[in-house]
DNA sequence: GTTGACGTTTACGTAAACGTCAACTAGACA
DNA sequence: TGTCTAGTTGACGTTTACGTAAACGTCAAC
């Protein structure tokens, strides 16, 4: 059977961030293990808990905006504040993305045309050896 | 005719930054303008530079990369080194803006799954709540 | 002679998400 | 007992691209 109960390093290793790093979280009220002592002990909530810490994060949330996801979630109460709050931000996130996505492509459009034009005129300037010197734009 | 010569905010209008950027700027040692007495007066070319500063900006470079890509410029030599040099950063550039497109894809995918999925349960919880009195689009 | 617009400098603040470092402790092993 | 390892805390450092405030100069207009 799989372990109930992790170590900080445990979880570091698993999910490939630095022990700091869950520390880190923790200071910032997402996640609260409990202590053997000073040793945080995790549970398999604890790390169902960061692994939806990290989805976020890939998903492009702020750690704040992923905090109050999960400080909505009550497993006593309805879910449906939780999931609506979650679905907003979802779709705000989503709008977010796409713009982004957009400027890159922008951005690599321009770079490619930039990137084409440059390549010729180095190539030109290999063949004709010596053609007359002229202004860049 | 024009004007050849400019202000801090006459360049500051025109391309939509505050002037403190532009001094930020030169802090930066990307660009160098002449003084009359304190006052910094801005020539064609240092217009022409800012354009650029700007056009590297949007395309996603640091001002360091935007630095060394001006620095790299000499008029009076062959203008193969710095082209070759931007030409590489370019390319670089180009790579980089293709992965974060790509991370960008990917999350959008995982949004749009996730927010398909949550919508789903919302309208499967509205219409088990009261089953049998309203029906709620 | 004062107002207002614009300019200057220096210097500290901001945001995000950690990294780094020093100093300390607790437990395990020999 | 000593040493190792793993863990802890707190405080400060890092990066990027500026924003903001203080305190002052300059100049033309009214």
């Amino acid at each position: 059977m799989e372990a109930n109960t992790f170590s900080i390093t445990d979880l570091a290793e698993e999910f490939q961030v630095t022990s700091r790093t869950i520390r880190f979280y923790e200071d910032k009220g997402l996640i609260s293990p409990e202590r053997h002592g000073l040793t945080r002990v995790y549970s398999r909530g604890d790390r169902a808990r960061l692994k939806l810490i990290l989805r976020g994060r890939r998903l492009g949330f702020s750690l704040q905006e992923i905090k109050k996801m999960i400080d909505l979630y009550n497993p006593d109460g309805e879910p449906m504040e939780q999931l609506k709050y979650t679905l907003q931000k979802c779709d705000d996130q989503l709008q977010k993305l796409v713009e982004q996505r957009k400027d890159i492509n922008d951005a690599i459009e321009e770079l490619e045309s930039g990137i084409a034009d440059l390549k010729d005129y180095l190539n030109a300037r290999i063949a004709g050896k010596e053609p007359a010197k002229k202004k860049l734009a």
